[in-house]
DNA sequence: GCCAACGTTGGC
DNA sequence: GCCAACGTTGGC
């Protein structure tokens, strides 16, 4: 079975809408090594929650793995990768963070505890709770 | 190798 | 706009 990932986006930057238009699109400028390595353990096919941090700061929608990680062609010194993104759908309800910190359930989540990191692993036991908070049924 | 200074992220 | 968290840099 897949894993199941949170990327985080400042909309300012790059937004849902423009992931929607772009169908796929590289996901790059990752320049911290956690995320890095995050990144580096996505496989194709993989899923992943839409984050739009600083403004709205909430879930979404959902992405999906199209390539594995390769070089990151934004970085001049380095070895960052970036991998492909292709959106799938919308969440149909956007799930807040205020709503995500609110809920005990997660606490442990990496959102939650390590506010900073772009590019976290989500088990899938919150991803379940998160698509059902979201409004979609598998 | 330690640690202070500094820069960046991102919530509020 | 402010500030806390935290990663990085650079002097020693």
């Amino acid at each position: 079975m897949g894993g199941f990932w949170l990327v985080k986006s400042e909309p300012d930057a790059f937004s849902w809408d423009q992931q929607v238009a772009n169908h796929v699109e590289s996901w790059t400028g990752v320049r911290n090594h956690m995320a890095k390595n995050n990144l580096k353990a996505m496989r194709k096919g993989d899923l992943a929650f839409f984050y739009h941090s600083n403004i709205g700061k909430q879930i979404v929608g959902i992405v999906q793995v199209a390539r594995e990680a390769y070089p990151d062609p934004t970085a001049e010194t380095g070895d960052w990768v970036c991998v492909d993104m292709k959106a799938v759908r919308p969440l149909p309800k956007p799930v807040r963070l205020t709503e995500i910190r609110a809920d005990v359930e997660f606490t442990d989540l990496a959102l939650v505890r390590q506010p900073r990191l772009s590019v976290m692993p989500i088990s899938k036991t919150h991803w379940d709770r998160l698509c059902r908070m979201g409004g979609w049924k598998a």
